[in-house]
DNA sequence: ATGGATACGATACAGCTCGTATCGATCCGG
DNA sequence: CCGGATCGATACGAGCTGTATCGTATCCAT
């Protein structure tokens, strides 16, 4: 019901005095850091305001509520990250990018999205945000690597990629909000090499 | 750090008047109602107890929060169901439980699922209930009937069966949540034939 | 340099929700 | 028939939200 961010730039162009970027950098941090020591649910916009130094109206200017907050430091935090680097080979490098998600969400990017996934179920604004911030750019990432591994043989040309992609990391989120087990290197390598053999007995 | 739920039936034993099951239904029904109107996070237990016709202290002590109404609420109304019929081929049984619970996600209970399980990121005793009522009874009858197809030949027996079923169904979690896509029976299907053949080309 | 325009910290305010407390009335069991 | 707990209703303090306003600070254009 409520919007997700108010607008990102929007500083009516010209004349007046500009928004101090340390100011926006203190927010962020501000907000990403009582998150993580209190839980996302238990700080509000006045605990960010007090964090920060700065009046609560400085930040109702460039954001609609907390989450908007959140949202543009998860998405500074970890924008420089999760590609498919070079392996030993084609498929080993899957695991590896499969790996270095789970090594994410374990530390302190897991508690912030696992926030922000959660929120977004009741913030459709949010929602938005986080699959055309996060979700969609990765997905178009790794849509494009299967692409190219159905063409070089190395993955079944009958394979939608969206599917894979959800077959492959649908179960790290699960395992993230249900808690029905460590996110451990070892799971998320079982999770590839079954997902890769099959299931079914031949 | 709130309670998720008071306590399911201790009414201190003997002497007084009882609670009106009555009253219980009302509350149970109202709040769902209103969950499915307006959204989960846009109603309060006031706005339960005036559509119940109830006082809020009535409310208050049965449950301690909304997500404890909602949650008794839809446990009492998927608990008889999705259970593994038998079907044309053992496999084929496993494909029509998972069109089954997409279903179900695509219905009313999708909603609120969807929002008992946002809201038990926040609430640590709701993520207990909701896993000892909800995902663990149905994950431990996938588990028997897994070890059972592997026992019978039909699955490959080198397969953790707590790997199979996130392989198989977190996808369905996923797309609740994220929205990647429609939870048709079509993607089901897909999703089901991926993981029993194999991403990798043989 | 000077004035217009905006950001900034601080404070106040109404509205909503929560959780608890309290009231008289109701209803059940011993 | 009487103790005891539930019931609807109401009131209360506390916290958070979103907005408004004040005086000050800072930048841009003239």
């Amino acid at each position: 019901m409520e919007p997700a961010r108010k607008q990102t730039g929007a500083q009516t162009s010209s004349g007046g005095r500009p928004r101090s970027p340390r100011i926006q950098q203190a927010i962020l941090k501000a907000a990403v850091d009582l998150a993580l020591e209190s839980g996302f649910r238990a700080i509000s916009m006045d605990d960010i305001a007090a964090r920060a130094n700065v009046g609560r109206m400085t930040i109702y200017r460039r954001w609609c509520n907390k989450a908007a907050i959140v949202m543009d430091a998860f998405v500074a935090r970890v924008d420089p990250g999760t590609l498919f680097l070079p392996a030993q080979s084609y498929t080993e490098s899957i695991r590896l990018q499969m790996r270095s998600m789970a090594k994410l969400f374990r530390g302190k990017d897991g508690a912030l999205i696992r926030a922000l996934l959660a929120e977004a179920q009741f913030d459709p604004r949010l929602a938005v945000e986080l699959r055309d911030r996060w979700t969609m750019p990765r997905r178009k990432m790794a849509i494009a690597y299967f692409q190219q591994g159905i063409k070089d043989g190395f993955l079944r040309p009958d394979v939608d990629p969206d599917a894979m992609i959800d077959i492959l990391y649908a179960p790290i989120y699960y395992r993230l909000q249900m808690g029905t087990g460590p996110l451990s290197d070892a799971y998320v390598d079982e999770i590839f090499a079954h997902a890769m053999k099959g299931l079914r007995k031949v």
